[in-house]
DNA sequence: TCGGCTCCCACGTTTGAAAGGA
DNA sequence: ATCCTTTCAAACGTGGGAGCCG
């Protein structure tokens, strides 16, 4: 096992101290020192990710920040989503985290194949409506419960080249879920019996740093959509997922011995939902020898048919060609590789590089900790590596300082200011609108939109070097308040009017994954 | 009383280490 | 000495059921 100072510190099994400082640098960036990523809805109706140009790009949107249109996705398990979707998917979230089932497998084409992408996926609420079961079927309860701030899991075999992500399809089975507000497990948290909606987004990034201001390719598919639940609810959906997950087969007709034994011979039928063309379950699809382990001859043939079992994850490290990539891909990434800038040609999807940001003297542990609480200690100024792939210091005035709040290109000034008063109304002059951009249905909202007042935060002054602090602990009492639940904000009007897309957005927070990925 | 939640159980799968063979 | 296969056990993931709690 590799000492902490060499795991990957996204994907590494521990948290080390450097993973809490890239926490931390990244919510800091996240909470509006620089701006936010654009997101563009990508809506799924059928078989293919498709494009769709929002409202929201307003014209004279620079050339690349707009998200890549060539850019598919597919969801791989449609058929196995289907099933579960005609009798509404329900997942089981527990305390300690529970893994999704259907898993979201998808697979993306459309990538620039030298480019290095990030492949993330969150949970978002469906609608606004609590729901209960009854007389064996979901009726709504009444109004949502506030949800809490997501979680973005970045895919463990992130960044990879555009080449490698197209190669296999891209599995999220490690993504677990859970009903615990204070997992520090990295887990996506969930309200029980509320309704949601996974999204994966596809972002070009050498590193996680970058994540921020890359172009978010955002999808949804609304057969994934699920029921969040501590016990199962619809026998219909326990046998769908007992006949089709691998883990539950103690539970099939074998298996249900065991369920007479305890229940006294009244053990349910069989299943009695089995599709007419029932979809290979992934334990069939590598029955030939389960045993065969991927990295045994024959693996790359072996991994594409088992793919969907659990523990595997995207095979891209199988069979690289190019000892470069490698790095990324295979092994954990050191800290250095995960920092270090790419040789790689840039894209031209990929934003400008910016100059370094000096972040010393901003305590905002308190801030970060209140999402990720391993975070601890400052960041150590000796990492040179970091501080080139940190963004611009720019103030809106343009003198430079200790935080840069503003977007260094005033072309994306213009975007984010024409983006924020479509819903917030007019950004005051010498006020600091791009403070806290949020991301709502692919739109960037004022946070004060996000929280649902009706009218803008009143605007703080112009942070100087000084004021740091108290402008960051402003931004994150705005972001997630204190105490940390609250109500959830009405939608604003102008999202309303259009397609009915009833999915309130909500700030990211960054998931910690202790997992090894598999097979490494 | 009841719905929702947590904990524990038995069972199947996955995974990595060790042993053995080519 | 190296590589590959096989074996084995621990860890993990699963749904069910009992019991607790508000």
């Amino acid at each position: 096992m590799a000492g902490q100072g060499l795991m990957n510190p996204y994907f590494g099994s521990t948290a080390s101290s450097l993973t809490s400082n890239l926490v931390d640098q990244i919510e800091r960036y996240r909470l509006g020192i620089t701006h936010s990523p654009m997101a563009m809805q990508h809506t799924i109706p059928g078989f293919h990710g498709d494009f769709i140009k929002g409202p929201h790009l307003p014209p004279g949107f620079p050339m690349n920040t707009k998200p890549d249109p060539r850019i598919k996705v597919r969801l791989e398990n449609e058929n196995l989503w289907n099933q579960f979707d005609k009798f509404c998917t329900e997942m089981i979230i527990t305390k300690l985290g529970r893994r999704m089932f259907p898993t979201v497998k998808i697979s993306i084409t459309g990538l620039e194949p030298s480019t290095k992408y990030f492949v993330l996926m969150d949970i978002i609420p469906a609608d606004d409506s609590r729901y209960k079961f009854q007389s064996k079927e979901w009726v709504v309860a009444g109004k949502a419960e506030p949800h809490l701030p997501g979680r973005l899991y970045i895919h463990p075999d992130s960044p990879a080249s555009g080449a490698q992500w197209m190669r296999h399809p891209v599995s999220f089975q490690k993504v677990k879920l859970t009903n615990n507000n204070l997992d520090q497990q990295g887990h996506i948290v969930l309200n029980s019996m509320h309704k949601f909606q996974p999204r994966i987004h596809i972002v070009a990034a050498n590193d996680i740093l970058s994540l921020h201001w890359g172009i978010y390719n955002s999808f949804t598919f609304s057969q994934t959509q699920f029921l969040a639940v501590t016990a199962y609810q619809n026998d219909r959906i326990t046998q769908l997922k007992i006949n089709n997950n691998p883990f539950a087969k103690g539970f099939r007709e074998n298996g249900q011995l065991r369920s007479k034994k305890r229940a006294g011979g009244t053990s349910p039928p069989a299943c009695e939902i089995t599709s007419s063309s029932p979809e290979k379950t992934p334990s069939e699809e590598c029955c030939v020898d389960k045993r065969k382990r991927p990295n045994s001859v024959g693996s790359s043939h072996d991994i594409e048919e088992m793919d969907d079992r659990p523990g595997s994850s995207m095979s891209v490290e199988k069979d690289l060609v190019d000892p470069d990539e490698k790095v990324d891909i295979e092994g954990p990434a050191t800290p250095a590789s995960f920092l270090r800038p790419v040789r790689s040609s840039p894209s031209p999807f990929l934003p400008s590089t910016r100059p370094p940001v000096k972040s010393e003297g901003i305590d905002q542990s308190a801030i970060v900790s209140s999402l990720v609480p391993s975070v601890t200690s400052p960041l150590p100024s000796t990492d040179s590596s970091l501080k080139l792939l940190t963004p611009p210091v720019t103030s809106s005035s343009g003198s430079t300082g200790n935080i840069p709040i503003l977007p260094h290109d005033p072309g994306l000034l213009s975007s984010h200011q024409h983006c924020l008063t479509s819903y917030g109304g007019p950004v005051p002059p010498n006020s600091a609108p791009m403070l806290y951009p949020h991301i709502y249905y692919g739109h960037i909202v004022h946070p004060a939109v996000y929280l649902g007042r009706t009218h803008p935060l009143p605007l703080p002054p112009l942070p100087s070097p000084h004021s740091t602090s108290s402008v960051l602990d402003k931004a994150a009492r705005d972001m997630y308040g204190y105490p940390y639940l609250r109500h959830h904000a009405p939608h604003p009007p102008s999202l309303l009017a259009g397609p009915p897309r009833p999915i309130p957005m909500h700030g990211y927070s960054y998931a910690l994954q202790h997992q090894v990925p598999a097979n490494l």
